[in-house]
DNA sequence: ATCAATTTGGAATATTTATTTCGAATTTGA
DNA sequence: TCAAATTCGAAATAAATATTCCAAATTGAT
């Protein structure tokens, strides 16, 4: 009996379980792969997002290549095919913007009290994540959109009650700073509609809530779009009821640790609503 | 001939052709959909990116509802099947990672148009470093002596004027949900040295001030301090006018972009003392 | 409570997609 | 230039994934 003489193909035993360690590896060993291959390697360290997303035969045909050949490939750098080597980039998407959820909470939520050591740390990290996450996933030309709104405004209103209430109060302070005409809808002494009603169509209403969403702040809302006044609403779910009626709407996920949000998220948001409406007042009036 | 009875799916007219058109449809068609339906809607718009990179099946099976389930809602959005509206995810997430490349890739080609492009990530890279420097600068002791000084103390009174009300609101609300006998020094209606009046040897003030130190601030922790009372502040300085009497003091650094502070930090430190007293509250009750 | 309409779950089926195979083309080394 | 080895391409096959269908469950109106 005998075997086939095995193909020259080198396959690596694959310790490589990170999008990263591929990058590496495949300009480690650019040199030595077949015409195809290299093809191949470029395509591949330049279209990340589409290796993750398509499929063999639409990379392929974007490569320039045959099908097999990419499964050459994977297979060249230790992975049983194509299909477990793309699980590498659609992980690494996830990171980006998914799995973000996941780390926040791993840690705190499931270790309870176990995880004792370290919990400042743990607490730390889960809002670097969050805020790691506000980074990529804010549209920043809404940002400068909402902005541009606060200060083609008459006045500005703001309203955020109970959980909400520090980040209304820190927009209120900062737009002060600011020479806006501002006022904080803060309910005092029960005149909440009496101070919603002086809104008008020349008015913005700022309007932050969070699960679960304040009756207060979706009545003012109302009453402020009905009066024709722009809106910019910062929420934790585009399905808030507050998100419906905005014409800005943006939604935070904030870090939360046994059942206490954190709210630097938010926070953040908003210094980047006041940072740019500074910019953007700064270049006016040059 | 007869036709069967048409279902009552209602299928719209497909002009989806976007993600975002996708989402504000889903946002409005929301309480039309059925029970099932509704959840998907929930899962769909909260897990973009596991929409475009898995399949139907570990969809379903991390939404917790059949495969067929998320046909009919792609159905219901006018979609020929899953797949259809599938795409659409993928490729918000191809532009998404496409731009988020280009504003990494130019700030690090340096120049003033760098540092103008990627200022939401520098805004949220500026929280990280401060958050990142609390972790491993506050003594933890410190932080749990303080919580066990707030959960001895008959009342618990918070102070912190202006730039620093938000903290002290969210310390307020923080500390009021744990059933903490607090109250908001807020000084509404110029009534902010009866308020402090009340402040008694059994009772802890909580007091926030950051340069330049607000007078009445330092005036309600001197009285505090002369009433007996246990003296929590947070601060810029250990150098600060109002670290002098305090009992527990912690100095903060928070991350400031164009004079605008950015508060997270100290939002952070009220929450790592806010979660002590939960957790210690917790234990005790055992 | 009963019936019709609607919604749902799960298996059966159809379709797409990945992988293998093998002969042809290309490269390599003398 | 020729033979041996390697690489490649296209069709065949295998695997996976999406979609359909229908019975069961739920809902809502009378």
């Amino acid at each position: 009996m005998s075997w086939n003489v095995s193909p020259k193909t080198i396959v690596m035993s694959n310790n490589i379980s990170s999008y990263e360690q591929l990058s590496k590896a495949v300009r480690e060993e650019y040199n030595s792969l077949s015409k195809r291959l290299k093809l191949i390697a470029r395509y591949v360290l330049e279209n990340p997002t589409a290796i993750a997303l398509d499929t063999v035969a639409g990379v392929a045909s974007n490569a320039g290549v045959q099908p097999s050949a990419l499964i050459r490939f994977s297979k060249a750098f230790g992975f049983s095919g194509f299909t477990e080597m793309q699980k590498l980039f659609q992980e690494h998407i996830a990171q980006q913007s998914a799995s973000y959820k996941e780390r926040v909470n791993r840690g705190l939520d499931g270790g309870e009290i176990a995880s004792e050591e370290g919990w400042l740390e743990q607490l730390c990290q889960a809002n670097v994540s969050s805020l790691e996450h506000l980074s990529h996933s804010v549209n920043v030309d809404v940002v400068e959109s909402a902005a541009r709104c606060i200060s083609g405004a008459d006045k500005v209103f703001v309203i955020g009650l109970r959980r909400s209430f520090p980040i209304a109060t820190y927009l209120a302070y900062s737009l002060g700073q600011l020479d806006c005409h501002v006022q904080l809808l803060d309910g005092a002494g029960g005149m909440l509609a009496g101070q919603a009603s002086s809104i008008t169509e020349k008015d913005a209403l700022i309007a932050i809530s969070y699960h679960s969403y304040a009756e207060e702040t979706q009545r003012v809302l109302t009453q402020a779009k009905s009066a024709g006044a722009s809106c910019i609403v910062m929420t934790d779910s585009p399905l808030s009821p507050i998100a419906d009626n905005a014409d800005f709407a943006f939604t935070v996920h904030d870090a939360e640790v046994h059942s206490f949000r954190s709210l630097a998220t938010s926070l953040c948001l908003a210094q980047a609503l006041v940072t740019r409406l500074a910019i953007q007042g700064a270049i006016e009036q040059d």
